[in-house]
DNA sequence: ACTTCAGACAAT
DNA sequence: TTGTCTGAAGTC
């Protein structure tokens, strides 16, 4: 019985049947080795049979050249099914591997969202398939030169051969015959060095080449440099005479290969609030500390660690962590947002080995990162979602920080949670878990936690401003009284503005108009700062017409719905004398100072409630709160929440700072929970009004949804198309009230696309999952299709 | 994702 | 007629 390779590759396509490649094991690339040198010796760390190589990389034959993927499976085919299979080209030696509980985990979540394993490879498991490759190849010695034709002429020879020299169809018609011997190995980064060449000789003399002769001493000194211009700059002369020794001949560029980094350990540094001494011996973290690990378990136990502050809640959860590493183990810490992720690495790596996994190392670190914890060195790893791929042979407990925040939602591949592929990473490896959240929401508490910590919450300085009575825009009197005393005693305070740009839109004084997007159904925002009209959906610019495009009128003016720039600009006419700095995605000003403890006021969008604690923050003020949970979606009210509950994790002084929000609905739950004299009470008196409310309207958790946009660029055919959708799924045997829609997306046009939106849901993800098997992804005439299970933001209109 | 192919349309 | 764009199909 021929066996078979199931591969998933990084590319939109389920899982690929390929017969294991021909010839010897390949060997494994030694640095330095010039490609060509032939023998037989089996490579270091390469399976022996295909049965060994679950998890392995393997190069596939794809479109006339290669492409690497995972060997999920291997299995046993009849003689007929491997008939119509190709062979893969080869076995690629060493690198990381694909562990047992990440492939289980990247199967549930393509299952679960409903799209090609592929997908999921591509957002998440990608590392070490990219490439790019060497691909040798020779005449399997057994195979008579005859058989390769006129073509096949040049591996008459024993040795190896870049596959690149022949064409396409020979390579596939030797290789169904099984006359090759192939090897593909990961190509060496290297780096283009300039060195010295030969020494200092007539043509370098005189006066005149006097900065020639320096920078060639300079490179003969200090050595290889990274070009001519770092040359000219490092050894002081001109950048002509640096060209002019290459020019020469004196020097000349060369590849370097970069040797392999060291695994860089996180080095332990105090980070406000999380600066915690000596945890394990805190009493206070006693009641995380000797948790048992659920190694063994069959089901994977849970713990949800809510309320406190985030101080708190870390003196609780690393404990927890520090559990598994104690014991040995390895112990992965989930964080939505890159920042997080080296705050809380430094303050894991006071109390056990750390190790970070973020975007920005270098390759070779994350090899190195990667195959330190591949050979089951006891840590913590601290990353973000593609931290959840990496091989932990000795995973014992998985955490996910803000487990409940909106970030750990993926906007691209699978869109899936990343605390839902964190729960599966757990099951799958018998690894504890722990969700750790300000709050504990409806979805947090779904997921089914046998042991629950809530910590006391210190009772917030809070205030609503009612705009309602209040005068002034976009700052009201006493947010200026405030801001005032912000200035007279010398402190901080942050303001925390909904949208970024000058102001929402502009618009005209005569007909009331305003300036449209042209690709989408949005106002263009206007950018004071530099006088532009910039669609915050497209990223569409424009120059501000001179007259209104409806009624000509010349009276264009921005329009309410005040952005960073204005209120900034508002507020440095109260307080003169303080600086005031900007934090949002057009202007991020260095805020070093006010971490320094100086006096300011920072304004800024929802980015800068991610910031470290400023040292001396004696005020936080929304300007638009009612912004927080005005947006229609069945999180609002928890996620505004949330917010309000964590504005006081933003300063680090013993000093409490005020809280402010400006309102016009003041009586909202959100806000009267916010300010109730028994806090504790009253949150959780809210989560479970919340609760109650998604049970009876059948929303997550207590049924899922699947959002199926449809997109095209004639509205009549987009909506066509969804109703076409739409009565598919109930010919298919959906119950009608399960099928909501199809309705015009809220954002009906984008991207110079029409929208239309048909809501799926179902009791279960399972359930779920079969019912979005009848949607087809390429209906083809234009239309786009694309499927979000769990959408982040249902919108409330289809009820 | 990426390539290849076919058809529509516009500039030569 | 030839180049350029758009969409559909296929990858085992």
């Amino acid at each position: 019985m021929p066996e078979v390779l199931h591969v998933w590759l990084p590319v939109p396509v389920p899982g690929l049947d390929y017969l294991p490649p021909h010839g010897p094991a390949p060997r494994a690339p030694e640095a330095g080795a010039p490609a060509g040198a032939g023998d037989d010796a089996p490579a270091r760390g390469a399976p022996g049979t295909a049965g060994e190589g679950v998890g392995r990389r393997v190069a596939v034959p794809w479109q006339g050249g290669l492409r690497v993927g995972w060997v999920a499976d291997v299995r046993q085919a009849s003689a007929a099914e491997a008939l119509d299979l190709r062979p893969a080209i080869a076995w690629v030696a060493g690198g990381p591997t694909l562990g047992a509980a990440v492939r289980a985990m990247v199967a549930a979540q393509a299952a679960r969202c409903a799209v090609p394993v592929g997908v999921s490879v591509a957002a998440f498991a990608a590392a070490g398939l990219r490439g790019p490759w060497h691909h040798h190849l020779r005449r399997d010695p057994d195979a008579p030169v005859d058989l390769f034709g006129a073509e096949g002429r040049r591996l008459a020879d024993a040795g190896w051969h870049d596959a690149a020299l022949f064409d396409v169809e020979s390579l596939d018609a030797w290789r169904r015959h099984g006359l090759l011997h192939e090897r593909v190995e990961e190509a060496q980064a290297s780096d283009r060095r300039l060195v010295a060449l030969r020494p200092a000789d007539d043509a370098l003399a005189g006066a005149a080449r006097e900065g020639q002769r320096r920078a060639l001493a300079w490179l003969v000194d200090q050595g290889p440099s990274e070009s001519a211009a770092a040359l000219a700059r490092d050894a002081g002369v001109s950048p002509g005479a640096a060209r002019a020794l290459v020019a020469k001949g004196f020097a000349g560029y060369l590849e370097v290969t970069r040797p392999p980094a060291s695994v860089p350990w996180v080095t332990a540094s105090p980070a406000a609030p999380f600066d915690v001494e000596t945890p394990l011996d805190r009493g206070a973290s006693a009641s995380t500390a000797g948790l048992r690990d659920g190694a063994d378990a069959a089901t994977a136990p849970g713990l949800l660690i809510t309320g406190g502050d985030a101080r708190a809640r870390w003196e609780a959860t690393l404990p927890w962590l520090v559990g598994a590493v104690a014991a040995g183990r390895q112990a992965l810490l989930l964080v939505p947002e890159h920042g997080q992720a080296e705050t809380l690495s430094r303050a894991g790596a006071q109390a056990v080995p750390t190790l970070r996994w973020g975007a920005d190392l270098a390759d070779e670190q994350r090899s190195a990162v990667a195959g330190e914890l591949a050979a089951g060195t006891p840590a913590l790893l601290v990353g973000t979602y593609p931290a959840l791929a990496l091989d932990l042979p000795g995973l014992s407990r998985v955490a996910v920080w803000d487990a409940a925040s909106s970030s750990h939602k993926q906007l691209a591949g699978a869109r899936s949670v990343g605390r839902r592929d964190a729960l599966e990473l757990a099951r799958a490896a018998g690894a504890a878990w722990a969700f750790v959240d300000p709050l504990a929401t409806a979805e947090l508490r779904a997921a089914g936690a046998d042991r629950e910590i809530v910590l006391p919450r210190p009772r917030p300085r809070a205030a609503l401003l009612d705009l309602r009575h209040e005068r002034g825009w976009p700052l009201c009197a006493p947010l200026v009284r405030l801001l005032r005393q912000v200035a007279e005693r010398r402190r901080q305070a942050l303001l925390v503005v909904p949208r970024r740009g000058y102001a929402a839109a502009l618009g005209c004084r005569s007909c009331g108009e305003v300036v449209m997007c042209p690709h989408c159904d949005l106002p263009l925002r206007w950018h004071a700062r530099i006088e532009r009209l910039r669609c915050h959906r497209c990223g569409v610019e424009a120059a501000a017409p001179d007259a209104c495009p409806a009624c000509g009128a010349p009276d264009l003016a921005p329009r309410p719905g005040a952005g960073t720039e204005w209120v900034s600009e508002a507020v440095q006419g109260v307080v003169p004398t303080l600086s005031v700095l900007r934090w949002d995605r057009d202007q991020r000003d260095d805020l070093a100072p006010l971490l320094a403890g100086e006096p300011g006021v920072i304004v800024g969008t929802t980015a800068a409630l991610r910031l470290p604690p400023l040292p001396d923050l004696a005020l936080v003020a929304l300007t638009a709160g009612d912004a927080l949970h005005d947006h229609e979606d069945v999180r609002a009210e928890e996620g505004s929440l949330r917010v309000l509950l964590s504005l006081t994790d933003l300063a680090s002084s013993a000093r409490r700072p005020l809280l402010v929000a400006q309102v016009h609905r003041p009586e909202h739950e959100v806000w009267r929970t916010w300010l109730a004299d028994d806090l504790d009470a009253a949150v959780a008196a809210f989560t479970e009004r919340v609760a109650a409310r998604r049970r009876a309207l059948g929303y997550p958790p207590a049924r899922q949804w699947a959002r199926v946009q449809i997109t095209h660029r004639d509205r009549g055919a987009a909506a066509a198309a969804a109703h076409a959708l739409a009565g598919r799924l109930t010919a298919a045997g959906l119950p009608p009230d399960d099928v909501l829609g199809p309705a015009p997306a809220p954002l009906a046009r984008a991207r110079g696309r029409y929208a239309f939106h048909v809501l799926v849901r179902a009791d279960d993800e399972a359930t779920l999952a079969a019912r979005l098997v009848h949607v087809d992804a390429r209906p083809g005439g234009g239309v786009q299709v694309r499927v979000d299970v769990d959408p982040y933001d249902i919108e409330t209109w289809l009820d």
